[in-house]
DNA sequence: CCACCTTTGTCCTGTGACTGGAGAAAGTCA
DNA sequence: TGACTTTCTCCAGTCACAGGACAAAGGTGG
């Protein structure tokens, strides 16, 4: 089941593959035109790719007006995991070699069960994948998780929604299982990379994507490249303190922004209105559930529910501060707001760019768009995708 | 008057330059240690940067066991200047290529009065410096500005204190006058840059370095390098807002960390102080002195004054919010604390890392220190030196 | 003071990476 | 069909660099 799937002996194989991966099939002479090589070291750098079977050729390439080309791709067998795994629920996909999601599959699950349990679950659902003839194998595999990682172990650290992985080794053990590489990171910082990659920061340098799930965090992009602090715990923005001695939150603080802005807040914010009565509409979803969630405030709000709209906008102002502040802070060239609570869609995002806009210095804001990432849920997977494409398409 | 220093060629200069400069002299051996390269490249590199006359022969150097090499080091007689344009002073200094400070002058001054009448001053004070026997030339600056900069173009942009610097090519004026190339950049970012070079942050990769003088701003370094942002803004978190509808700002918004906690902010409460008749110590500097400043409050709060010391104590649990809010986000490994009230000393430091260490978590405090920095007025000035000798000794 | 070892500096040749030109092959366009 | 383009391949020449051989200069132990 293992596969050796070769690596790039060099700089120049890495870059080509790249290019493959982001420009899909080319010519050698559009690579040539791409890449700072001569045309026959080019030649040989292609040649030497094709032999280790990791690009193949493809067919003719359109005419430019002269000698048509043969056009060069990855090789089409070769497939990524992207596995995201979330507070409440895990997603998988699989994608070819460009990255482009081929099955995608999305299931309720409790990250509190623990490693074991997930991990057999998270198996299960790349089984599937796999017998659905999307993939014969993988070739390697990037998973997000709910918490700080240790990166290049590709191990969870002190994660406070996450009792039971604390330094479980999941890199190695995904990687043991899988029978392929594989790479680790937060969520937040996976769905940064993944609207990097695909989605609306496709050409920005520095930016911030600001997931709001179950909980709060941010993903931090500085040059291109995520930025993980020194212990890998940057971007966890939830437990900054928006109230002093305000609400309890579950970190032992009072007064995060996570106690007041986040699926969960959201969700026990709204069955209190549905029972004292504050929100009819609330309050008849509450009864047919049992449970409310954001989902339910996201559609009550579209209904026109007052209460609901209350809500969505008082969280947004809140979490508008902290963005403010980091958009002080850090300058960033983009804001990118996803996750679970993005159906809250415009409602949100006008109570967000309001406080930014009227908090932050005009130089910071000025030309600032704030927006919702376009992936969705495929965010994560895809940027679990582009992680380990990335290691594997680096020099050994 | 224009002096033509050399460039370094090629990379393997660049970093041997960078080895001398951070390393003091060095023999050909002990450079090769320190370097990936064989002995007879090294040899080529070396003979030809003394032959640029960037590097010259200095004796003998210590013996290692067997034949005694040479030693290599800077050119004695290449020297860097630093400025440091604050709001209310001019630093200048002098120093050698290995960025020592030989010789160091400090005036008031009032960067309201625009470029022009600052830049006078600057040279003035550059060629008291060169009159005394310090250098015959300059052959790089780095300038600091109290404000936003573009830093490739070394223009301050929509500068909030500094009216009439908007868009004034500081860069190029000053390498016109000073006949040397010029580097300009926001004055915290050179402080960080001090702190890094030769101050308490030498090992620290992240880290931030907060300035509180007549304003308060913060350095960010990441993975080593100055990280200035998508318009050059990042770290001026002077105007993040600790209190909703709070005190009037100076930048036209409410509730500023700034209005609350600077040079300018504590210079006022204090005489307010002393006015209501709630501090005698201060009331008395107040008579003699005809205003107040941080440093009087210093001084009092040093003679056991209680309401200066609350006074700090209340400005530092402010601050220390805001700087935890950024060590939850960005995760740094050390916090430098400089600038002008660096003389609060104590009680600042201890208000600070109360309110860091209480609200951030564990994770990203476990391990980080909050510190003053060391070298006081010099780091600005010596983080213009290393600014302009990074630019200088890279290849051309 | 001498023989021997270590460190340092210099010279020189071999190797691998790469460039760029020549020319063949394959195609387009009028 | 002929002229022009583009692409591909081959090859010789250049350049950067490593690393060995050797000489020079110093230390160390007898």
């Amino acid at each position: 089941m293992r596969r050796m799937t070769a690596r790039p002996a060099n700089a120049h194989q890495a870059r080509l593959l790249r290019l493959l991966r982001d420009g899909g099939p080319n010519s050698r002479a559009q690579l040539g035109d791409q890449i700072d090589l001569s045309r026959s070291k080019l030649a040989v750098e292609v040649d030497r790719l094709l032999e280790t079977g990791l690009v193949v050729a493809d067919g003719l390439a359109a005419s430019r007006g002269g000698r048509r080309s043969h056009n060069i791709r990855l090789a089409p067998g070769l497939r990524f995991l992207g596995v995201d795994i979330g507070a409440t629920s895990v997603d998988v996909a699989v994608t070819n070699a460009e990255l482009e999601v081929l099955g995608h599959i999305t299931q309720p699950m409790d990250v509190r069960e623990g490693p074991v349990a997930v991990f057999e679950q998270v198996l299960a659902m790349a089984a599937k994948l796999k017998a659905s003839g999307l993939a014969e194998g993988f070739d390697g595999a990037g998973i997000g998780v709910p918490g700080p990682v240790r990166f290049p172990e590709g191990v969870p650290v002190a994660p406070p929604i996450m009792p039971g992985w604390d330094g479980f080794p999941v890199r190695e053990a995904l990687s043991q299982e899988l029978g392929c590489p594989v790479m680790v990171d937060n969520d937040v910082n996976l769905m940064a990379v993944g609207e990097q990659h695909a989605g609306v920061a496709r050409s920005a340098r520095d930016f911030l994507c600001v997931k709001i799930g179950t909980g709060i965090g941010c993903g931090i992009v500085v040059g291109g490249e995520v930025y993980r602090g020194t212990t890998g715990s940057a971007g966890d923005i939830g437990h900054i303190q928006v109230e002093p001695d305000g609400r309890q939150c579950a970190c032992g603080n009072r007064g995060c922004l996570e106690a007041y802005f986040s699926g969960a807040a959201l969700a026990r914010d709204a069955e209190e209105a549905a029972r004292d009565g504050r929100s009819p509409e609330l309050a008849g979803r509450l009864e047919a559930a049992g449970k409310l969630s954001a989902a339910d405030v996201a559609v009550a709000a579209a209904a026109g529910d007052g209460t609901s709209l209350d809500l969505i906008r008082d969280g947004g102002n809140r979490t508008g501060q902290v963005i403010a502040s980091l958009v002080s802070f850090f300058n960033p060239g983009l804001v990118v707001i996803g996750g679970g609570v993005t159906g809250l869609g415009h409602t949100l995002l006008a109570a967000l760019r309001t406080q930014v806009y009227r908090q932050s210095l005009p130089l910071a804001t000025g030309n600032l768009p704030i927006v919702l990432g376009e992936l969705g849920p495929a965010a994560g997977v895809i940027g679990g995708a582009r992680l380990i494409s990335d290691h594997l398409f680096s020099p050994a």
